[in-house]
RNA sequence: GGUCCGGUAGCUCAGCUGAAUAGAGCAACAGCCUUCUAAGCUGUGGGUCAUUGGUUUGAAUCCAAUCCGGAUCACCA
């Protein structure tokens, strides 16, 4: 049990004891006592102060006598000041947690709860590469993911390729009629960014020719749906649907090209799926859940044949789940696939990580989902992610103005590269050790950068300021633990840590370092992998003041030197463990 | 127009289940390497927490209204 656990519940009964009235643990307010009072953490008595109409002072006092008195293995003194009880945990509690935690190296990880999971990540269109914004997506699925895993669920990783559609028809159309058979190793090109030229290729043409008819005096509306490559595109994706072999064909060796480049990317940033759905294997999904919503009375059949479902109710609008002429639409196909899903891994919850443009679209997928008693349902949850925007506003593929995935990590390697290089201090590491780190750094920053935010925040990014290797970033992390790790490699540690009280500074990280299970489970219940990035900075912040107060090597005495050593191995560890779960390596030396 | 999200230091962001003098990082300025890695540490300056009103012993935090920015409300995916 964590410290604050042990705190609430002695406070609580403590309470209950002396008063006979109702107190549960989760009525205790408990903050870390500010730097500038005595004590480790602080109850707020207003709120009893009222309730039992005492004197704060009274009753803190009473409090406090009655917590030294039946807890004094907790509790080493307190104090009161206004209607703050400010609590000091006796050294015996911590120094105990550092003996306990010290060496093992799955500190933090909780035990498995037979509860799984499945998280959604990336789902990329096949017609174009990567961008920052996939890669906020991926991270932060990767991330999640992670911390689940650490808080004792099974995961699955699943990603739902959107594989066709009209705008694969684009990138096709194009490739068709100005590629002259290239292919990208004819022309040394991804795979991803090839087929993306194309669909650059696409619109230029299309605006082209829409410009013309304009000039000829079409309106733009008309202009636009009878520009010819607009037509032509659209008979593709008809002729795709009735299975046109050279259609076919042309789109699977168009989409391997794709896979290939995004593989190549995935490798890189070191992530990978469970299980990888295809869109144009699930578009046609649904059907029988119509049927079912129908025989349910969850749908109803408009005049003209097609199928709706009324959620004015529910404050929403009403959605169509079927076509007139019987195809599914977008949203029945996420009904189909989220039972699919089910009946396939039997997952209790379902993340979704998906933009924040689709928050109407994800709350009516799970309020449909749960009209239709789905057993999915419940456990439908989305993470929903802000857009990553440039100074100049939105990434918009089609005009070319993103920031691309590929680009942007070569060049955050590179600038690693460069500054490691500056500071010289691993020029005895071989080529592929070297390389090895330029990477761990470069996509360190890269990751942590994209996910110290909170998720649903938007952010913007600004490609002529390069991401910071200073400060909140996780090269500084980073540097904090190969510093440690330098420190271990020449100091032997002692397991039995002798109790020779504690500096301040001692404390705090030691303070700072049991709450890493509180840190991993809070990043876990709120979905949100930037409280865990925050806390690892904290640890690192408050370990590299200690390390510039207090020498480890030259401490006053054997057993400090001994303590210290102990509390760098925690803090390494939990840099090491906290970072896995960002999805960023760190090094041993930097 | 309805719904949802956001507005905190020059910049990027924490804090938002109410509580002590609103915190970090970057940038600026001033210090600290003959001692464990200076990608570090210490200090200084920098705030009408969008605005107004309300609830409360107490509001950046809760409520209401207003202003600004964004998303969404497709027989697109």
């Amino acid at each position: 049990m964590s410290v604050i656990e042990q705190i609430k519940t002695s406070v609580a009964k403590a309470i209950n004891q002396l008063y006979s009235i109702e107190v549960l643990d989760k009525d205790i307010l408990l903050n870390t006592t500010k730097p500038e009072f005595e004590g480790d953490y602080t109850v707020v008595l207003f709120s009893f102060v009222k309730q039992l109409k005492k004197d704060p002072e009274a009753l803190g006092n009473e409090l406090g006598n009655y917590l030294l008195a039946n807890n004094n293995n907790l509790f080493a003194e307190y104090n009161i000041i206004k209607g703050f009880f400010n609590l000091t945990i006796s050294n015996k509690i911590w120094l105990h947690f550092l003996q306990e935690q010290s060496n093992n190296k799955s500190y933090g990880v909780a035990l498995p709860t037979g509860n799984k999971v499945m998280v959604e990540y990336a789902s990329p269109n096949t017609n174009k590469p990567l961008h920052l914004g996939h890669l906020r997506n991926i991270f932060l699925g990767w991330s999640i993911a992670e911390i689940l895993k650490s808080n004792g669920n099974e995961v699955v990783k699943t990603c739902i390729v959107n594989d066709r559609g009209i705008h694969i028809c684009k990138s096709m159309i194009a490739w068709k009629m100005f590629a002259n058979g290239a292919t990208p190793e004819s022309t040394n090109t991804k795979g991803d960014h090839f087929v993306g030229d194309y669909y650059v290729k696409f619109n230029e043409v299309y605006k082209q020719q829409v410009d013309e008819l304009i000039a000829k005096g079409m309106d733009e509306k008309q202009a636009e749906a009878n520009a010819p490559i607009m037509k032509d595109t659209q008979q593709m994706l008809l002729d795709w649907e009735a299975g046109k072999p050279d259609v076919i064909g042309l789109w699977k060796k168009m989409n391997s090209w794709v896979y290939t480049g995004f593989d190549e990317t995935y490798q890189k940033i070191g992530s990978d799926f469970d299980k990888t759905y295809y869109e144009s294997n699930t578009y046609l999904l649904g059907k029988s859940l119509v049927e079912k919503g129908l025989e349910k009375n969850v749908f109803y059949k408009k005049e003209d044949g097609s199928v709706w479902i009324d959620l004015t109710q529910d404050g929403l609008d009403e959605k169509i789940v079927q076509r007139k002429d019987g195809t599914s639409v977008y949203i029945t196909q996420d009904i189909g696939l989220a039972e699919q899903r089910y009946n396939e891994y039997k997952a209790n919850e379902s993340i979704y990580v998906i933009g924040d443009e689709q928050n109407y679209h994800m709350k009516v997928l799970k309020l449909i989902c749960q009209k239709l008693q789905l057993p999915s349902a419940d456990g439908i949850y989305h993470l929903s992610y802000g857009m990553v925007e440039l100074p100049t506003g939105k990434m918009k593929s089609r005009e070319g103005t993103v920031v691309d995935a590929d680009d942007l990590i070569e060049e955050m390697i590179n600038i690693s590269k460069q500054k490691t290089e500056e500071l010289g201090k691993v020029n005895d590491f071989s080529e592929t050790e070297l390389k090895e780190l330029y990477n761990m750094i470069g996509l360190g920053a890269l990751k942590f950068f994209l996910l110290r935010v909170d998720p649903k925040k938007k952010m913007i990014f600004n490609p002529e300021e390069s991401i910071d290797f200073h400060g909140f970033t996780a090269p500084f992390i980073q540097y904090t633990h190969a510093r440690i790790k330098s420190i271990l490699r020449k100091n032997e540690v002692d397991n039995i840590i002798n109790d020779t009280g504690l500096l301040k500074l001692e404390k705090e990280v030691i303070k700072q370092l049991e709450l890493f299970p509180t840190a991993l489970l809070e990043a876990a219940q709120e979905h949100d992998p930037s409280k865990l990035a925050i806390y690892i900075f904290n640890v690192a912040q408050l370990f590299n003041s200690f390390y510039a107060q207090h020498s480890i090597a030259q401490a006053e005495n054997e057993n400090k030197k001994n303590l210290r050593l102990h509390i760098a191995q925690l803090t390494a560890q939990v840099i090491k463990t906290g970072m896995k779960n960002l999805g960023i390596d760190v090094p041993e030396r930097m």
